[in-house]
DNA sequence: CATGAATGAGTATTCATTCAT
DNA sequence: CATGAATGAATACTCATTCAT
């Protein structure tokens, strides 16, 4: 039930944003009275929030594996350019839910915390590539910005159906984006 | 009037999202009456697609000049490219609003037809550079995707203060991205 | 059970209002399920009728009880007067309850009668003092008017803490209103 | 309008209590439509606090006028009755409802504050009574609770269409009471 | 019989839009 | 043209009542 109510409002926030939809609509889309969907949260801004936190939870738990100790900074690269594009190609919607809404009025202070988390990790991954002269040293954040962008880049215009998340394409982005960062 | 009426839905809309702004705050924060507002736009959809238009149309105008007749490929890679960060860092909140906006459901056909224009545009000189054998010969879709996409993580960036957008971080992402695309 | 949901209904329509308490509030103070309320009474409705009922019957119970054969007039009201504050002290809170009820759209014929029942008993003391010549000789629906109405500002006031309705209390205000009704 | 607000709600709230009233209600019986009481008061609570202070107001204007310099304890007793009952006589659905609202936890401070001067006031008065040896030599407070509570018996059975208010009701009432609590 | 999750009609409140001034 | 009070449909949320367990 709980889930049937999360998975409607991903696809609705998705879709129409947080704002443009209506909480009988994720209820009729969850086959549930609306009433019901208040037995499970105590808010709409308390249901985007868990939206938000579950699949940023998911998110790291798929993207933020840790790569095998011996690997080589590229090898670093490619773990987690993976890890993201295979939560892109499994959860395209979600990928999108976590993309747009990260910043929004309604998302509360744990919600926003876990989205730091991810650029530090990743701006952490650039400094020691830097350290080991085999990532460009410029500041830490540009690359971030970029890796992530284009990722994100990615994702829309998978979404868009421009682009076909397969694994070719995956492979052929990870190697630009490479070239894009390397010393 | 008309312009302060737009700049107000500018930056409510870019901060709230459309559907989270009510439409006596931005008569308020234009400093006039509710009315008022109607005897510039039909409706507030109306609103929006109008200021949607008129940023792209802006947008359009510093980015899409054409590049020398004689610049090489990965010249005007960096015309395009300066063009956008120009843009990104006169106008930060039009920037991420047009980034942000660009799906919406309020917007009409006219309005994302915009969109498609730029896409196509990079796609053409992608095409080009392919032809001539200085970018790498894969879907030049995906080749756009990333470059947008990295533009736009530049400009999230910037947006949340952890980058600033000036002539060095822009220059060196520049090539960061030419490296990603080049051949 | 059934006694601990009315008790709990006492308490809560005295202090919030039967509109202004909700059915599970009852049901969580008197520690039971909110469905179980439905196996006692049949609607809220039919709560507040019954409690008013049940209330309004201890409460001829306790103060029209006959007085002596032999009781004067004057030990007639004060046998009456002193059940009532009786009453009142021991049992404040469905006083109050009884108080503020009497009236509302949701008590139906039976319990509004049984108001009714308290006054025409009352009119008919008066009317036998008045003819035995004790009693002032006006309209006796008056006299019942200031006689209630005196013992009410009393439950209320001793409600409020401003007044503790003591032995003493109750006998000065019993003197005080013989004097106001006796002839 | 926010006249025709006020009056409307003051009828259904003694009607029907404030929790069994509906605010569209309100704006039907006002003649306007639900979304324009929210442009004269910003709640509903905030609009029975205010209808509480007007009334409570206008109440004190009529009732607590300063009785004549050289009148005797008698003559300022009466003047208050008669200020009392002449308010019941011109506005007997205010009057019940300052009565079965004055405490109710929707009234905030200000409101609640506003009653307490009343008893004060009367309190005060009685002391001078007593002092000057005209009135029982009892708690002030329960000669205040016997007098407001009498005056409060003839408004509800003036309501009920048990009792008519008039010159000769109200004198009678005024020479009952001033027995009761004269020394 | 007791339970409490589920229901959906009902509530207070907001907001895009209109229109008399 | 500008205004902002008035509108009423739409929204988030509540609550009396039901019913499968």
């Amino acid at each position: 039930m709980r889930t049937r109510i999360l998975d409607a409002a991903l696809k609705l926030f998705e879709d129409k944003g947080f704002d443009g939809t209506a909480v009988p609509e994720i209820a009729r889309r969850a086959g549930i009275a609306t009433g019901s969907i208040y037995r499970h949260f105590p808010s709409k801004d308390a249901l985007v929030n868990a939206l938000y936190r579950e699949w940023k939870l998911r998110y790291s738990e798929t993207v933020l594996t840790p790569p095998p100790e011996s690997a080589t900074p590229r090898e670093v690269f490619g773990h987690y350019w993976r890890g993201m594009a295979a939560f892109a190609q499994r959860h395209p919607i979600a990928a999108r839910f976590l993309d747009l809404h990260h910043h929004r009025a309604y998302l509360d202070k744990e919600s926003k915390t876990a989205e730091r988390k991810t650029h530090d990790l990743a701006a952490q991954f650039v400094a020691q590539g830097v350290a080991a002269g085999v990532v460009r040293p410029i500041d830490p954040m540009l690359l971030v910005a970029l890796m992530t962008g284009a990722m994100r880049g990615l994702i829309q215009f998978a979404g868009d159906g421009e682009l076909v998340l397969d694994q070719a394409t995956t492979a052929a982005a990870e190697d630009c984006i490479w070239n894009a960062i390397k010393a």
